[in-house]
DNA sequence: AAGAACTCCGCAATCGTTTGCGGAATTGTT
DNA sequence: AACAATTCCGCAAACGATTGCGGAGTTCTT
């Protein structure tokens, strides 16, 4: 069986194509007649519109696009979840592409979304990403772009972000109020603009507060649990351990369980996170909530914003918080 | 600024749109003066096809369709991610939805693949779907339907699930293999076939062989949390602990931490899963692999198989195998 | 009763491509 | 030199919808 189309339902029933097209939108000039035949024939004929044709016509795709490194994680599947919520509420279509941190895929990506002709584009930047010209050039087409989680350096761009300084601020308060004195500091890639950032606020205030730490770098979870494991194997070992991630996190906390210690009494430990992952152990992690899904819902006001004309060209943030698990 | 279109690119050479159209096709009725001529302005116009149009005309949408519950899963993503790579070798696209477990949104996802004219659909079932109408519409449709991991009870349709009977009969003869003697077996919702699937090849091999089970059903991680905290405070508690899925193993080693039992020692684990969850602990659980991976691969085998006309209709599986961790 | 105002519908252009067909200009064949 | 074969390109029709405009028929006005 072929498709339905609008034509097909004006032949049977012996009218206009532009009739059947107004019957089913219910446009006032149709009468009830009309559109009572119309709308039920349709009905029996599952009569579906080619979305192709609508926006070939119309050039309003009612479309979205969105660049995530990948859906598996933690935090961008939450910033996809508000995103589809807040779609689906809108009465818009969302194309998810995963760009795998492939500065070539992402590429290809912004290029799928061109050729889609999409109404607006979230756009998580690979970490290889040095050119974003691909990416300005859709806001000289009148797409609008809003940068997420992992954005350009340069202003005029619209981005949301959370609010790095804070969350290590605040994962750092934490631990000076719990009197801790030796603190394992786990961050991620020292190229990541977000790493330099939560390390300049975390550093200052442990600094001032005179709280001893060690620094270091892990690239994924396997290094943060080789790290872990040395630092407790030192004679002076860590009482606390800070983690600037929930891969760092999951890495620790595979070193701690070799090492059968028990938290909070023995080691405490706190993370930066989305949520999930320190809800895995128990006792739960303490850690500071840096919410895709909020970014998310910031994310698509913004995009709203640009839609209707207003640019805002500016950083948006979602404030942090500590959430207390009992791990500290 | 506008969009460069074939029009557009034609009026300042002073040829047709189709000889445009046909240089950047490489076509070779077009002179290679011409050709040179059109894919440079192309370049310098950045001229990028409209889709819709495309796909309009040739009414081959290059598009596959795949309906998932969530993409926040370590196996549908794993599924995704296999499905991407594949799509994107065969030069398709992929139109990633989420049902939410809901059968009025799975429903209006059908209904977007339909208005979209995808070429295929994969789709995992929610389980509160009963009428799969709407999906066999679409094969009357000449648009292929496979459906994968919860498909549908009827035989007339394409399928690839894992094995899950094989799975869990590896997970018991693993049991039987280290003599173990009092086991707490959780199992998700009674209503899931794969559930019963499961359980059914899992008891009968424990039966054989005479080995003790306590039987129990949870329908998220922390009912297996309260499942497993109540059965190792019983006077005779398990000496090993199945899990049916990633989610009942959280719960249980939430429970198994809390009680601070040591692994494999004190109490042996070991799960059903797609290997992520089982490597976050140490020591690394003992799994029986359902590869998502696999699955999606042989998915998109089987679709491409369909796109081509070789029909297979009939139910594909992925083998599982143990991986060894250091839990039973 | 005759013009005004409505009701209801169809014509045809348009969105941006693709592609069968035909034809002018060039080249090759005897 | 006459004819056949190539080479290269344009015309125009589709794909399936939306929408401004105009017009036939009906009802309302005075």
């Amino acid at each position: 069986m072929t498709n339905t189309t609008l034509k097909k339902i004006s032949e049977v029933l012996g009218i206009s194509i532009s009739t059947v097209s107004r019957a089913l939108k219910n446009h006032p000039d149709i009468s009830t007649k009309t559109k009572q035949k119309v709308v039920e024939l349709a009905q029996t004929l599952d009569y579906e519109p080619n979305a192709n044709a609508v926006n070939l016509r119309t050039s309003n795709s009612k479309l979205f696009g969105v660049i995530v490194p990948s859906v598996s994680s933690y935090f961008y599947d939450s910033f996809i979840a508000a995103l589809e919520e807040e779609c689906r509420n809108n009465d818009y279509r969302l194309m998810i592409l995963q760009s795998g941190d492939d500065p070539d895929i992402e590429l290809n990506n912004v290029k799928l979304c061109r050729q889609n002709r999409v109404t607006g584009l979230f756009a998580c930047l690979t970490p290889q990403t040095k050119d974003v010209h691909h990416f300005l050039k859709l806001n000289e087409l009148n797409i609008p772009v809003v940068f997420f989680d992992k954005v350009p350096d340069i202003a005029s761009c619209n981005k949301v972000c959370v609010a790095d300084t804070d969350a290590a601020s605040i994962a750092a308060r934490a631990i000076r109020n719990k009197n801790k004195k030796n603190v394992l500091a786990i961050f991620g890639s020292k190229e990541l603009s977000i790493t330099k950032k939560r390390l300049e606020a975390f550093s200052k205030i442990l600094n001032k507060n005179e709280v001893n730490f060690d620094l270091q770098f892990a690239l994924n979870n396997d290094q943060a649990q080789k790290i872990t494991e040395e630092a407790l194997q030192k004679k002076n070992p860590p009482d606390t351990i800070f983690c600037m991630s929930d891969e760092i996190l999951i890495g620790a906390m595979k070193a701690i369980q070799e090492a059968n210690l028990s938290i909070p009494s023995e080691i405490g430990i706190i993370a930066i996170s989305n949520g999930f992952f320190p809800k895995l152990y128990y006792p739960e992690i303490t850690y500071v909530e840096t919410s895709a899904y909020k970014l998310g819902k910031l994310a698509f006001t913004g995009m709203m914003a640009c839609v209707a004309g207003t640019h805002f060209t500016q950083e948006l943030t979602v404030q942090s918080l500590l959430i207390e698990g009992g791990s500290l």
